[in-house]
DNA sequence: CAGTTGCTAAACTAATTGGTTGAATATCTA
DNA sequence: TAGATATTCAACCAATTAGTTTAGCAACTG
């Protein structure tokens, strides 16, 4: 099973938390994107937007392979996955009945039912 | 239908990007809890946990009562539910075969399934 | 070879962040 | 009323961030 530790979610969700940073993975869910293209919707500097595609890099979200002189982009999927059980585990609290997860949740010291040390 | 915007979305995930902050919603998973409370575990002035309080109920995540002097929170599901379904739109990526979705993905100019203006 | 292209690195700025402390406010209690 | 409790507010600091510009480095192209 893949440790999903605790920075490791900082950098994620930190990466996620922006709108540039976000939009260039909607483009990488379409395929592969050099950094010029993923760059190219974006008002700002071309090395602003590199530094953007770095720290998606730097989140595990983005893998690089150098072809020449152009870098080209992939998703890597794992740690939105993680994000995504991390956020799973408050599902009940949406859909459910509220009263129904209440009684769930006062049944005593069942701290956490996946039973991790993530926070 | 809720309208999830994307600032919404900067607001929620940079809340999330905190480990402080997210085990403070871990504990309201739990039940209500004062700001104290949920400020007790940590190192930190109260003070300075008093902020990640404020932050999570600016990102909405946590809503306030006050009775008497002290503050109760609790959990307030729905910009996770929001943040969650942003995460969703790549569970193709993991889980599914990758050959598949790629064949998926090349079904020329269906910019967002989702038919939405996110990022 | 010279020039252009794709990209990173470095240095800088302005704004934001996470944290502190000390004071202010409001509520409960003796 | 006086004091303790629960909390915010304001001012401040150090570190980080998002952005810029300029320069540098490979790698293609003529």
């Amino acid at each position: 099973m893949v440790q999903h530790q605790t920075h490791h979610l900082d950098a994620v969700f930190h990466a996620l938390a922006d709108p540039t940073r976000r939009h260039m993975l909607r483009r990488l869910a379409e395929g592969e994107q050099s950094v010029g293209e993923l760059a190219a919707p974006f008002q700002m500097s071309f090395a602003g937007a590199s530094k953007h595609v770095r720290t998606l890099e730097n989140a595990g979200l983005v893998r690089r392979t150098v072809r020449g002189r152009t870098h080209i982009c992939r998703l890597e999927p794992a740690p939105l996955e993680a994000a995504d059980e991390w956020l799973r585990f408050y599902e009940r609290f949406w859909g459910e009945r509220l009263d129904a997860l209440e009684r769930e949740l006062k049944k005593p010291e069942t701290t956490t039912p996946s039973g991790g040390c993530d926070d």
